[in-house]
DNA sequence: GGCATAAGTCTCTAAGTGAGACCTATACTC
DNA sequence: GAGTATAGGTCTCACTTAGAGACTTATGCC
């Protein structure tokens, strides 16, 4: 097996990195988190209200969503926005950088689409070695 | 209080899909878990055995790396070895399926890393108008 | 004999998550 | 004018999950 692509996290910590204080995976520990990725596809198709998010997300909880969402918003991923309506409502939707992070989101996900059927075929085969 | 569009979210509703159950999302709970993702990197270079991938993960614990490999495995994405040597070693290496996976992940750390300053920007911001 | 190594398992505790009650303010319904 | 609904949350409690690290079983090394 040929050595010259040196893993990247050999090369991040040839460089010093302390792969305990990993910036890229201080980042991915947020994206890749269970609610945040379906908050980005909701908002893909342009802004929404928490509660219409809480209702597009079934199985989230309020609690979770705030958080989400604040998560979101701290990194710069999603922009709040409050109008002064009555009761105020707040409306969520996609900066520039949290759209440009649809691209590798859908890779992510079309990956997982096309390659269920092995992923579920290997899953049987696990069970079965189970046993 | 209709919403005028529909998420992609909304058409797999539509589809008959319950998004409890979405099983794209099953695959990425899992790969998109905070050690899954490291341990595949660390196997991009070839086969590790376990104490060696518990070394290069500092901060996992044996525990976590157990269960993120029988995760792995069953997903079909990591093949586990035992040779019978004494005491038996065991190896642990990327299937094709595994391998395949890289791409969309580097895709995703690329992301990461190229937009980092902006990410740590944002959290300045943030922290900044939270007092 | 005593220590190290292999690949885990087991237990205990700490932290994180989910369900859902509750909050403040306004408007609509009867 | 009491009750109900909506808005966008917060708070608490129960339960699950994760992390730290001791323990296991068999062998080789000094």
């Amino acid at each position: 097996m040929r050595d010259s692509t040196q893993s990247r996290i050999e090369q991040w910590k040839a460089d010093g990195f302390d792969p305990k204080n990993c910036p890229v995976r201080q980042v991915l520990d947020h994206l890749a988190a269970k609610w945040t990725t379906l908050i980005l596809l909701e908002l893909e198709n342009g802004a929404q209200r928490f509660n219409a998010l809480g209702r597009a997300l079934p199985d989230i909880s309020k609690r979770m969503l705030t958080q989400s969402l604040r998560d979101l918003e701290r990194d710069g991923l999603v922009r709040r926005e409050v109008f002064d309506t009555k009761p105020p409502s707040v409306a969520y939707s996609l900066t520039d950088l949290g759209r440009s992070f649809l691209t590798p989101l859908h890779a992510m996900i079309d990956w997982a689409g096309h390659n269920m059927p092995d992923i579920v075929a290997a899953r049987n085969v696990f069970a079965a070695s189970e046993d």
